[in-house]
DNA sequence: CTATGATTTCTGTAACGACAGAAACTTGGA
DNA sequence: TCCAAGTTTCTGTCGTTACAGAAATCATAG
């Protein structure tokens, strides 16, 4: 790998990273160098950058891709293919949000409600479809407010982050003006407790 | 594995997903037991109940530990150890929030603060410090956030989640109020664009 | 202080994933 | 339609991780 420093180092972080995010090191860098780049590079160009086999260059593309992380991106009077990141970093957190709930989460909600149409047989498992439950309304929640939030443009969804914790107080000033909780969609507590 | 068939499903699929959440089979296998057990169970009666070694279970509860999902518990007169998930399911969201945080998004962060030190040396590098001074920015925003929304209690943060999109409607209103966005902290856009 | 049961750490093996290089295939120009 | 450049898939090797079973350590009761 012959890089600047400063990429280098932010590269090499990426790959390590990699491993913890469920994406291999190869991944993770090429991710990384593409996100780094002023323009599209081609798979021999990241080949060389990083000391990789050609065809492992090939393979991680494609995953990137799948993610939709990484775009082709084809030069006039240049048969290869170029790959580039995309540069709104707000889009790229709004795509990550969306892959991993597609691959962490959904499985998850569909083998939870297969789970909780069986009936039980004992107390014991009475006891486990309850936490099941209660699992399946918070993620539906979670997962609720996701796609809600998602639809918000760059702007607003900085507004909201930007609030942070003082959004507890604009709760309160909400609920005072219209006197009840307009978007409500269903009570999920936690009241059972052992 | 000789479990109840409801609980057998998710803790094989526990079990499965383990690969994706960075957590092996096994860890997620004993997590999912836990989850679901209404009461603490000790080492011997996992190892049964999962098919596993004992050794891989006093590793995996180790682990689960170290990410504060389960607990050491002593029932009198039992010199065995028990162990036990924590009831409250939005504990356990905020818990997962911030062990991912730790493990994830920190490091990033720290190599960040780093790299965006060192003077660049040629245009190229000055332009991939821009890409990581965007990036350090939009995740110091994220992890503030996290923060702020990690202090609600369960009641608030339902509120919050149940809020969903018309958030925007609110932040609209909050503005025509106060005239200004009072919990500001910094301008972060994205006006870079290829 | 010793013996016994419980737990953790150590060690070797087996399974899995990452990767390079070769082979097969695809595409665009002549 | 043929050729050449470019890309993807296939195959074998290497390194890593998961795991069981053995050995060592730790804790408690007598």
């Amino acid at each position: 790998m012959l890089l600047p420093p400063v990429i280098e180092k932010f590269v090499l972080h990426f790959g390590e990273m990699g491993g913890r995010w469920g994406i291999n090191r190869t991944v993770g860098q090429i991710y990384a160098l593409l996100f780094l780049s002023d323009r599209p590079l081609n798979a021999e160009e990241i080949t060389e950058a990083l000391g990789v086999s050609r065809s492992n260059v090939s393979m991680g593309v494609k995953e990137l891709e799948a993610w939709r992380l990484v775009r082709k991106r084809h030069l006039p009077g240049d048969r290869r293919d170029h790959f580039e990141a995309p540069d709104d970093i707000w889009q790229i957190v709004r795509t990550l949000a969306e892959e991993r709930r597609k691959r962490e989460i959904d499985p998850t909600l569909s083998m939870l409600r297969d789970v909780l149409m069986e009936t039980p047989s004992s107390p014991e498992e009475r006891h486990a479809q309850g936490r099941m439950g209660e699992m399946h309304e918070l993620i539906e929640l979670l997962v609720g407010w996701s796609d809600d939030v998602q639809k918000l443009n760059n702007e607003s969804l900085m507004q909201l982050l930007t609030l942070g914790a003082s959004v507890s107080k604009l709760l309160d000033i909400k609920s005072k003006i219209s006197g009840f909780v307009g978007g409500k969609r269903r009570s999920a507590g936690s009241e059972e407790s052992s």
